[in-house]
RNA sequence: GCUCCCAUCGACUAGGGGUUAGGUCACCACUCUUUCACAGUGAAAACACGGGUUCGAAUCCCGUUGGGAGCGCCA
């Protein structure tokens, strides 16, 4: 066990999207493998032939490599301990469940789902402590057994489980848990339909793939037992487990499609960054120790440890999430920002229009302290691409006044007369206005701001007409007199 | 119902026998800015309860309560 080279794996059933929840273990996976200079492996866990989704692994590899997850071994990069499809390891989980069956660790089952829907029925009836199966079939004997199959009747196999075990395992996160034999039941190992079950073929597959370290959510712990009765059902190495606490709602129940967004790709499209995402996850069951909040991903996998992870478990709020992504979003070197607007503004209204790399960095200049998603740049700032549709109801209240038509006339008219006004200018032009209509600059520059961008809030009002320039603000004056006759 | 897991501000968390129980998000106020934001300053805000151990418990132990997950030929 000493100095053995550490292996996770990141273990999805290809259902057709990543739920956050399942980001988050992928990620902690990710960091401890990099952490310790381990390896990452992925592996689909195919195996229920009537969940299959079309385009499913496609779009997990597509949202991990968005994530920023590069993986060691796993789909469409093999690697020496594949195939990494379960559906493609079928007659692996076969000759390994022979040698159950020889072992007598396991054996065939041919009660049919009634028989056992009626006890399962039956048992919650008499209120026992609980519902497991009872056994019947571990009393044919090889003959009929034998007979059975022959006959093509339909089966299953069955874990043959001691009740009067105890079923200790270690976890890195919740220490030493510990299960009575008792509770456990005869889980089927394979399916009728000859597939197995995901307790049979994960527990092979971790084995066979060396996996050091099981890293998954806590609605796994109740089923370890059964895992670690196969582990040593087969006479193999138990792995390390480390069951990592649930992500909830805000409710405090397990997070559900119910109350928001689950699926990696909702944030995604929503313009949520990769990194404000990992970092916000890294930080739900996590902690460094210290009062860092603001993480890359390299720095999370410096700072990773398993002994750190919570135990209990952690709301999803999306508040916080804003607020890293805005974070995120501000580091971005202008470069960067300008190639996210641009990509951005091409499935947005203003797709049709031609932007100069000068004219969006400077609304980007001008925008970047008061946006948290790209998609603010032109939200937001609607004004830089676009005349203002309307104008905010309340700022229309309170700062146009009676005489704000002659101040803006005044202003435009002085506008006019300069051929490439800047900045400055605009600043000079409006304090010469405010003095000629007897006023104070306030009173020139909120129905200017109305006019130009239809709202109150935004950059300084010269920063905007710079952006604008001299003609749009013309027009704007023109339009916002019209409008308001 | 049974099994297991969990329990510090509204949320994420630090602390883990002696602390004014710290930080971040959100919220509120102020400063800056004739706007909005950013930034800064400040405020408000928590150890679930009951026993025990101890000179001393948020911290260790037990119990209660509360919450969660799981109890499939799904994963």
């Amino acid at each position: 066990m000493i100095n053995k080279e550490i292996r996770v794996r990141y273990a999805p059933s290809p259902t057709g999207y990543i739920h956050i929840g399942n980001l988050r273990t992928a990620l902690y996976n990710y960091l401890f493998a990099r952490h310790t200079g381990g390896k990452f492996i992925v592996r689909i866990e195919d195996t229920d032939q009537a969940r299959k989704v079309e385009g499913a692994v496609e779009n997990l590899i597509a949202t991990l490599k968005w994530a920023g997850l590069d993986y060691d071994e796993g789909p469409e990069k093999g690697g020496d301990y594949g195939p990494y499809y379960q559906s493609e390891r079928l007659d692996i989980y076969k000759t390994h469940v022979d040698i159950l069956l020889q072992k007598k660790k396991a054996y065939y089952c041919f009660c049919s789902a009634e028989r056992l829907t009626a006890l399962r029925e039956e048992q919650q009836k008499q209120k026992l402590n609980q519902t497991k199966y009872d056994k019947r079939c571990l009393q044919l004997s090889d003959e009929e057994v034998s007979a059975n199959i022959a006959k093509g009747m339909p089966h299953v196999v069955r874990l043959n489980v001691d009740p009067s075990s105890t079923i200790k395992f270690k976890d890195d996160v919740r220490g030493d848990v510990e299960f009575s034999g008792e509770v456990v039941d005869d889980q089927v190992l394979i399916k009728s339909d000859n597939y197995p079950t995901y307790h049979l073929a994960n527990v092979i597959d971790d084995h066979l793939m060396k996996i050091t370290h099981v890293i998954r959510g806590e609605e796994w712990l109740p089923s370890t037992p059964k895992h670690v009765l196969l582990y040593e059902a087969f006479g193999w190495d138990v792995p390390v487990f480390a069951h990592l606490p649930l992500l909830l709602n805000p409710d405090r129940s397990k997070l559900s499609k119910r109350q928001g967004d689950v699926a990696v790709e909702d944030y995604r499209k929503k313009g949520f960054l990769s990194e404000a995402l990992i970092n916000f996850i890294a930080l739900l069951g996590w902690t460094a120790g210290d009062d860092k909040e603001f993480y890359y991903i390299d720095e999370l996998i410096k700072s990773f440890s398993l002994d750190r992870v919570n135990k209990s478990g952690a709301v999803f709020d999306i508040e916080k999430l804003n607020w890293l992504n805005a974070e995120h979003l501000r580091r971005k070197s202008d470069t960067e920002l300008i190639q996210m607007l641009r990509d951005d503004l091409k499935t947005s209204k203003y797709s049709g229009n031609e932007y100069s790399d000068e004219y969006l960095l400077k609304v980007i200049h001008a925008m970047k302290e008061r946006v948290s998603f790209v998609q603010e740049f032109y939200e937001k700032g609607s004004y830089f691409f676009e005349e203002p549709a309307s104008y905010e109801e309340a700022a229309l209240k309170k700062r146009w006044k009676e005489e704000s038509p002659a101040i803006l006339s005044k202003y435009s008219e002085k506008i006019s007369t300069y051929e490439n006004p800047v900045k400055e200018d605009f600043e000079k032009i409006l304090h010469e206005t405010a003095a000629e209509m007897n006023v104070g600059n306030g009173n020139v520059i909120h129905p200017l701001r109305l006019a130009t961008s239809g709202v109150s809030g935004g950059p300084g009002i010269f920063e905007i007409l710079d952006i604008i320039g001299r003609d749009k603000t013309i027009t704007r004056i023109n339009a916002i007199l019209e409008k308001l006759k």
